[in-house]
RNA sequence: GCCCGAGUGGUGGAAUAGGUAGACACAAGGGACUUAAAAUCCCUCGGCUGGAAACGGCUGUGCCGGUUCGAUUCCGGCCUCGGGCACCA
């Protein structure tokens, strides 16, 4: 019997898929409630929900799908073969700029493009016998989901949190569009690493901003299931300052001829510093700027400043921390309320126009830019907080202190500790109506208007008479209409197409034009893991009581490269279709798991590197459970992995062991279950070492699988009981017993091999006679009492040293067995002119004799 | 600069609660089978070292120190690499 992957894979795909194998009870009972709890007790079958991030339809998976499928089908199976009833789905996030690039170089429709990519590589996944719930596969392109969509844009627009606003913006000049903050990786575009320009438009945003403090205030409910590196990814990137906003009106200065009117206002952290600060900076964009500077002597010179920052803003040359510190004095001073004391205002180039309020107050003693700053413009130096047993000097200081102490310089508050102070100052900021406490965030509103044609269209008119006007519920979907030519440059054809843009005003009825903005594709992948409980609900986008059994989703699966964009959107939008009603859910994803990298040669693939490994020619050569097998024991799930042909070799190895291994019992054995040979009944020594390993193996695959997502050290598990059955199978088949025996392991193999490699697991399962399918096994039950040894091995050491090693009767009395420790011809030796001081005894493990 | 994570054989990696370091593989070497090769099956495999062998000794988990009968594991300090954030007031 050879073993032929391709013909066994296609038998049982077929098979699965004739049987319906994998299907989810979608019609949920009445009174569901999320149940993960494997012992539920009344009966009813607990539910895992097992999602991995959907694919974006490229045409091909790659190595990195097929190690993050893999991973989550072997959970998914893992999980039904325990008992649960598993929501095991996927779908395609199928809007987006490569459909219309493509359409462009190939002339071919992004929509026929996206579909026939869809249809390719489900074929692939397919092909690697993942058992997905294909029943309810979802695409984001198609209006039955994006009507959804479209609907949660109304919801949003009337609550006040999706609004307009025309604003300095990340432009992409190679996409073609804008981008959100959370798509510009260090000034570049997280799609095409174009540099980053910024533009003024009028964009439709999310004011993802005013949930930020749940956001960040559920990332501790997450603690337990989320990587720690991704709740502090997160964290850093909401950003919360907790400080103070003081006003510092303007005053005259020396010879001033201008009328000075209004005041500053700057966000501080450090309010306790505020006798020390001894200037203002502002940033170029600053609103009091013009009235400040016109007319004065220096107007010419800070317009100069502020043009030479406009235009490197306007390349790209985004401000970094290494950049020289420069500013130019307007000639306008303001007030230090605190001190009485004028500080001079300066345009700064470090001042950033979007952060806090746009500008800073100068604390040069406590402060390192500010320090730079007031040595390189000669602006004085006042230390105000004294740290412990030590003077800060002003002339002689040579970086700022901003660690704690006594304040000092500072008037009544003068020796108390700062942080004292910090409440003090700001009660008095409040009382006196110059300040008050607040909170900064370095996140801000989510911008989603894409200027492009393949994504979902936003349900919005423009009314001459009525201004912006929402679509009504019943006329969506706005569909995107498929019969437009792609434009040659990138721009989108919808401005152009009077058939979609022209439209009547859902208010007056009179003429209108549409929204040819599209949505961020991110906006369509917010919300996919909600539809998939309930993806074929017709007239409403989730039906409640799916939505209550199934979420939050209980393993997600996916790259660390969506820590902050996917994730930290999709928990936004839990929150708001939350408060909209739709659901009873803070948090989408109530466990993650970040799978590493599939690398060659130490780099990631890329076509560019020519060091790319495709899974359809592994799996021709291969088969598709040697390639799972190898994606999940090369590495534990979350470390980057080295493709290796040497590595892959060695998994097809097994596989062909198990095989062949298999191959030589069939027919010879009698149809068993899995563990079902009780120890107390077998006579031979092999039978029932055979017995323990194959109980402990149990034990140890299924605590790595369930507790650790250790794979890798699952599939060793295995590995090690096919070495023993090797060794031992000659000698068992020739008993009765043996051959009970034999069956009990093969059974038991099987099982534990059938998340990993479903397909040979159940042709193998069929072929050695055992009844039903090896998919539906439940997963093998250890038990202690079959993993008890009677001869056990006890470690001795002198010292803490290993010494020697006994093998004894597992119920050996203790006093007996120190005796026979301190016997032992090599513990003897060592023990020489030492006198023994105490027996340390861990029962069953090891005995420590200390000597000296 | 700040915040995470990681450093273990020639290689990927094990050691789950402080208790036999190197499971399981890959690579390498040897043997069996074979006319031969491949495949397969079996054995060896951290370094140094004693012994004919059986079996021992020393050393060893990035570096230095500490706690402990005992440390890859805990604590303090350092080094290196990887990742994230970064003019955030």
């Amino acid at each position: 019997m050879k073993y032929a992957p391709g013909s066994i894979e296609e038998k049982w795909q077929k098979i699965w898929e004739d049987e319906d194998a994998f299907a989810t009870a979608q019609d949920a009972p009445k009174d569901s409630a999320k149940n993960t709890s494997a012992n539920a007790g009344d009966g009813s079958k607990p539910n895992f929900y097992c999602l991995e991030m959907f694919p974006y339809p490229s045409g091909n998976i790659h190595m990195g799908h097929v190690r993050n499928y893999s991973i989550g089908d072997v959970l998914a199976r893992f999980k039904r073969m325990q008992g649960f009833d598993v929501l095991h789905p996927m779908g395609w996030d199928a809007f987006g700029l490569p459909a219309e690039n493509a359409a462009i170089k190939n002339n071919i429709h992004p929509a026929k493009w996206t579909y026939s990519n869809m249809a390719a590589m489900k074929k692939q996944l397919q092909r690697l016998g993942y058992s997905y719930d294909w029943k309810v596969e979802i695409a984001t392109c198609h209006p039955e989901y994006y009507r959804w969509e479209q609907l949660f844009f109304l919801h949003f627009y009337e609550k006040g949190l999706a609004y307009r606003k025309k604003a300095a913006q990340n432009w992409c000049p190679k996409c073609n569009t804008v981008l959100a903050n959370e798509q510009v990786i260090e000034g570049l575009c997280w799609r095409c690493d174009s540099q980053v320009q910024q533009k003024d438009l009028t964009q439709w945003f999310m004011r993802i901003t005013d949930y930020a403090e749940e956001l960040l205030a559920d990332l501790d409910k997450l603690g337990a299931g989320w990587p720690e590196r991704v709740v502090t990814m997160q964290r850093n990137w909401l950003g919360k300052s907790v400080g103070a906003e003081i006003e510092f009106k303007l005053a005259q200065g020396e010879g001033g001829k201008n009328k000075e009117e209004g005041s500053i206002k700057v966000f501080t952290t450090r309010q306790d510093t505020v006798f020390g600060a001894t200037f203002m900076s502002v940033s170029c964009e600053h609103p009091l700027l013009d009235q400040m500077i016109a007319g004065r002597s220096q107007e010419a010179e800070v317009r100069a400043f502020v043009e030479e920052l406009r235009i490197a803003a306007a390349a790209g040359a985004v401000g970094a921390e290494t950049d020289e510190k420069k500013g130019v004095f307007t000639g306008a001073y303001c007030k230090n309320a605190f001190t009485g004391e004028l500080m001079p205002i300066y345009v700064a180039n470090f001042v950033l126009a979007g952060y806090g309020t746009g500008a800073v107050m100068g604390v040069p003693a406590h402060d390192q830019r500010d320090f730079d700053f007031a040595r390189k413009y000669k602006l004085p130096i006042r230390v105000v907080v004294q740290p412990d047993g030590e003077a800060l000097n002003p002339d002689s200081m040579e970086q700022a202190y901003d660690g704690p102490g006594r304040m000092v310089n500072s008037g009544l508050y003068n020796d108390s500790k700062n942080e004292e102070a910090k409440v003090r100052i700001a009660d008095w900021l409040e009382d006196n109506k110059l300040g008050k406490r607040t909170v900064n965030w370095k996140l801000r509103d989510w911008n989603i208007s894409r200027q492009r044609y393949w994504g979902a269209p936003i349900p919005i008119v423009y009314c001459e008479k009525c201004g912006v006007v929402p679509e009504k519920p019943e006329n969506l979907p706005v569909v995107l209409p498929l019969d437009v030519q792609t434009l040659p440059d990138g721009r989108s054809p919808l401005p152009e197409d009077p058939n979609f843009y022209r439209c009547t005003c859902p208010k007056c009825g009179g003429e209108a034009r549409r929204e040819t903005d599209t949505m961020d594709t991110f906006v369509d992948s917010s919300w996919y893991f909600a539809r998939f409980a309930c993806a074929r609900e017709k007239d409403r986008p989730f039906d409640p009581e799916a939505l209550k059994k199934w979420l939050p989703v209980d393993q997600y699966i996916g790259g660390v490269e969506h820590a902050i964009l996917h994730l930290l959107y999709s928990r936004f939008f839990v929150k708001a279709l939350r408060d909209f009603g739709y659901m009873q859910l803070d948090e989408p994803f109530a466990n993650l798991l970040t799978q590493g990298m599939v690398l060659m040669g130490g780099a990631k693939m890329s076509k560019s590197k020519g060091n790319v490994v495709s899974p359809t020619e592994m799996i021709e050569k291969y088969g598709a459970d040697t390639v799972r097998l190898f994606c999940l024991f090369a590495a534990p799930p979350e470390r980057d992995f080295d493709w290796t042909e040497s590595g892959i070799d060695g998994a097809y190895r097994f596989v062909q062991r198990v095989w062949r291994l298999a191959a030589d019992l069939i027919g010879k054995l009698p149809p068993a279950l899995a563990c079902s040979v009780d120890p107390a009944a077998v006579s031979s020594e092999a039978a029932r070492e055979t017995i323990y390993r194959e109980h402990a193996a149990v034990k140890k695959a299924g605590d790595d699988i369930n507790n650790r997502f250790q794979f890798n050290t699952a599939i060793a598990a295995t590995m090690e009981m096919v070495n023993h059955l090797y060794l031992v199978k000659d000698e068992l088949s020739d008993s009765e017993e043996g051959r009970k025996t034999l069956a009990s392991s093969m059974a038991t193999l099987l099982c534990m091999l059938a998340p990993f490699t479903p397909h040979m697991s159940e042709e193998l399962w069929q072929a050695l006679g055992f009844a039903g399918r090896a998919t539906h096994q439940p997963w093998p039950v250890y038990s202690d009492k079959a993993m008890q040894r009677s001869i056990i091995t006890v470690v001795v050491q002198v010292n803490g040293k290993l010494r020697g090693k006994l093998e004894v009767a597992a119920d050996t009395p203790a006093a007996e067995l120190e005796k026979a420790a301190l016997a032992e011809p090599n513990i003897k030796r060592h023990l020489e002119g030492l006198s023994v001081k105490k027996v340390l005894h861990v029962p069953g493990k090891l005995i420590n004799v200390i000597a000296s």
